[in-house]
DNA sequence: AATGAATGAGCGTTCATTCAT
DNA sequence: GATGAATGAACGCTCATTCAT
């Protein structure tokens, strides 16, 4: 048995989740998706074993089964809950700030941010996203839809406020600023020496918004 | 015997390799690779079996064995061998071009034709490139400082002719681009219907050098 | 405390026994007795878990340990408690008959009659003498020595009354009576339209008694 | 990949069918499934592993599914082929035989003879039938007919030349008859001392005749 | 007495790799 | 070189049983 397979009534599934926000149970559970994503950040989802997770979660590996389906439903609780967390945050830093650059700004920051300080996290999300057979389609897909949301925003809010170019495919736009924020991300995951992502927050936004280009304001 | 047990000089593998690019053998070698390169898109690294992608390649399970050192040895191959070739026609692309904006013009639609003609390679070398533990990380960094080597190229004599701004981060600038053409692979590779990825090549472009903000160039 | 890891002596056990068919408690114990039967009989004693047994009997899988020593003490109990019930009513019916013909006719319209209303029971019993390693083997041996001794009786009864042949071999008899109604009770379970199991009763003993050879007395 | 699994291309099966039947690959897959009818036997099937059954066979475990899709193949496989073969000698035995009688006479010396040969199957066999999940349930539902088309034979013969009396229910006697025999086999599974099995045809045959009641051919 | 979360031994199955032919 | 049968280590997952509450 377990918490997270839908196909449990409803009521047990209530009570547990009211036991987890409030228990020592919540404990458990926390620990084990921390655990894991650990696991997976170190070892990939395939080489990673439910013994390494269990092991380092300090539980059974039976145990890992009364909070998760399977090892994939480790993965996709984490796209549900744990980068969905992250995520908000960035709409309110975005909400917190007033014209569209600044809020740009704001994304920028509080995405290399987030992700310096989770690295486990930056990890599984990078290579999670990139698979072609994703197992957490869904999960990363409304994530992806929710990132895109906010930068829409920012750029229809730069285009009535005059800042932003009106002439722009806003789907294209959208992808040039999150891969370029992922490539950023990336390389400082593969890098050899540690050094600080949040410094590339503000020459990134420079250049998103001026690009490569000599203009007149120079 | 394995042609891959021996650690003999690297030039005595070069000649074999020589060979083996022109014989029969050879042959064989490419079908594994390119049914590798297939199933490996289609399932992902370790989903993928031996069995299958003999059977795909139209081989016993046990030839791949004279080709590859191991299943990991198939997806080194493909990075030092296949990518190699597209790497280099990205530089003969830019090389036949003049000025700095029209050579990153021609890289930009060289990446992407190249990585629309054939999917399954596009599939691989994103999934691939983006794990930690990267089975290739050799390999993965050559061609990575290829691509950089050939930005950096590009943004020194843009910034000679004055088209690109001097005060620039070049490192920067590098993931800003590939992140951005990356990105828009990915997102053409998880798309529900197909399009033309070329399509993006001059918006993309536009994108990198003026950026999205107003300026009075418009 | 389970009530079954005490090595007592078996008056002290047997007065527990009596105060719990007495008491409240007693009703968990024959619900779970009852969840049991009705689970194995339908997944087979393998296949059952403890968890669907408690959830059937509505009780918590640990209860079970309280009245059970484990799995197969389930079973155990289910032939020393239950079917020794069905057992004692099958002397009860040959009892009240005069002759040896109307004995055995009880006997067995007694039997298929108590196996078609308890379709449980009878699937399990079925199941579970049929087993080279028997779960519940001095149980299945005293009961069937039970049901033995009622065929012997009324053999032995049946040939001082000049009704049933003396020259008969009575343990290969009795073997021969029990088959038979045993497999027309396997045959029932299996078919695929239910049917009055019960009405076999009457044809049943006119092949025992008569054979299927003709006789003068056609 | 597997022998057995239709899913297979008819090509490849019948290709390994082939060897099989030739070579010494032939060799294995009978090896398993003696194994594993030993192991079957002593254990039941659900506390045989396949670990034991690939020990007993002398292979590794991973063999085992060269050979046979799963456990439950095996077993699978145990009655369409051994069983089956067994099946067939009991018809070649009816129809050496002239008279019904004789017919039902042979049958049930063969029926007793084989199993006691081979007393594995004949464990398997027991268990296996009176199961209500039944895991081979097709096949032993062509066996159980094949068994029951020889007994209608043999009473409709006997009914014709006057052997057998006419008013019978068919159904009735054949699981009157297979009944009988299977306690027979049964019962000598089950006792503690070992005794000839073959020795109750005679007897046996008697009382399916005459039954067990007087009449006045005594 | 009753609970059900936690445990961890145990097993079926897969599959990369080897090697006799 | 080419084959594919054979191997056996490894792993995900289940579930009977325990025990703190």
């Amino acid at each position: 048995m377990n918490i997270h397979s839908d196909c449990r009534p409803t009521i047990v599934r209530e009570k547990e989740l009211f036991i987890r926000l409030k228990a020592k149970t919540n404990d458990k559970y926390h620990r084990i998706l921390e655990a894991a994503i650990k696991v997976f950040a170190e070892q990939g989802f395939f080489q990673s074993t439910i013994s390494q997770i269990a092991k380092e979660a300090q539980v059974a590996d039976g145990t890992i089964y009364l909070y998760f389906k399977n090892k994939e439903d480790i993965l996709v609780q984490f796209f549900s809950y744990k980068t969905k967390q992250v995520f908000e945050r960035f709409r309110q830093g975005v909400d917190s700030q007033g014209s569209a650059i600044e809020k740009l700004r704001s994304l920028i920051r509080r995405h290399l941010e987030e992700f310096q300080q989770d690295r486990n996290m930056a990890v599984v999300y990078q290579s999670e996203t990139h698979q072609t057979s994703r197992r957490a389609e869904p999960q990363i897909r409304a994530m992806s839809k929710m990132y895109m949301d906010i930068v829409s925003q920012i750029v229809e809010q730069g285009q009535q406020e005059g800042s932003i170019r009106k002439e722009l495919y806003l789907g294209l736009v959208r992808r040039f600023i999150i891969g370029a924020v992922d490539e950023v991300i990336n390389t400082w995951l593969h890098a050899e020496k540690d050094y600080d992502l949040t410094s590339m927050a503000d020459p990134l936004v420079d250049l998103f918004v001026r690009g490569i280009g000599v203009d007149d304001r120079d």
